[in-house]
DNA sequence: GCCCTTCTTTGGAATAATTCTAATTATCGC
DNA sequence: GCGATAATTAGAATTATTCCAAAGAAGGGC
């Protein structure tokens, strides 16, 4: 239960955003969020199941779907879609694009300037009114290293 | 068969298009290109589906999910994904992006400049080379008419 | 500390969109 | 018209995800 094999990466930050949104803290959710910032490669939530599994291996993938969109209504985390691909899970809370490299299949982050996310808002016809703009781009990229 | 109820709206193109490939024209690309050109309003492979079938009783869905398919390769069509929901088919083949109003659900194609398409590949870092952009808008839309 | 209510988790069934498969049907070149 | 190839069809299979009902924790009042 509470004896965690390593000590949690987010003392306050995560019980506390739970708690503002009326939630708990359970070490599910710790556990999943844990991962995700700790590899920070777009996982899915297969994947997320994967790497949760060892440290709580009673836990059920359901369960771990329940916490990523919880961690996603709290605002800690994005859910990233990238085609027909199942949902991939993003603890980068800055405006940034994502890169899908369609060699490997990964997914990078890419921090664009917010003046260009305001660009292309401002570019919007009349009438048109944005809350979120989503820039994805598909290509290669040369550096396996992230 | 060939004896349509209305005259097909792409005479060469299609047929032209499809021979490029290799491949052949028939009814039902014919009318499944054409229902994508008649209104566009991004139908999914159902909504599509449910177009043709008038027309053409005997179509199934999975021809349906052929024909886009084979439209898609031949650059004729474009498929737009909205976070989870099914794949939608768009005939525009300018660059644009595309505004998903949250309230109807609706999804319009906003024309952008396309020294903004280009900016924006060339904010990328060093070493990621992009073939393709996206850019999504979600918010709501005043008008509904499109 | 115990009970009660509420929130969470769990496993399995259910769903939605899409793809696959094998068999039939249509079409093109000869 | 014949045969090879391509396309369509119906239904089964797959994938990602959600739903559901039951069992399991956790905090507050006493």
């Amino acid at each position: 239960m509470a004896t965690a094999t390593q000590a949690p990466r987010h003392p306050a930050g995560l019980a506390q955003k739970l708690a503002d949104s009326g939630l708990r803290s359970t070490p599910q959710r710790e556990l999943v969020y844990d991962v995700l910032l700790t590899k920070r490669d777009h996982p899915t939530a297969d994947e997320v199941f994967a790497r949760v599994k060892p440290e709580l291996p009673g836990i059920s993938l359901a369960t771990v779907y329940n916490c990523l969109e919880t961690l996603v209504q709290c605002d800690l985390v994005r859910a990233v879609n990238f085609e027909r691909g199942p949902t991939r899970y993003c603890p980068n809370l800055r405006p940034h694009a994502h890169f899908h490299d369609e060699v490997t299949g990964q997914t990078h982050d890419v921090d664009l300037p917010e003046t260009l996310f305001a660009k292309l808002k401002s570019e919007l016809p009349p009438g048109f009114d944005a809350n979120a703009v989503e820039v994805t781009f598909r290509g290669k990229a040369q550096s396996s290293a992230n």
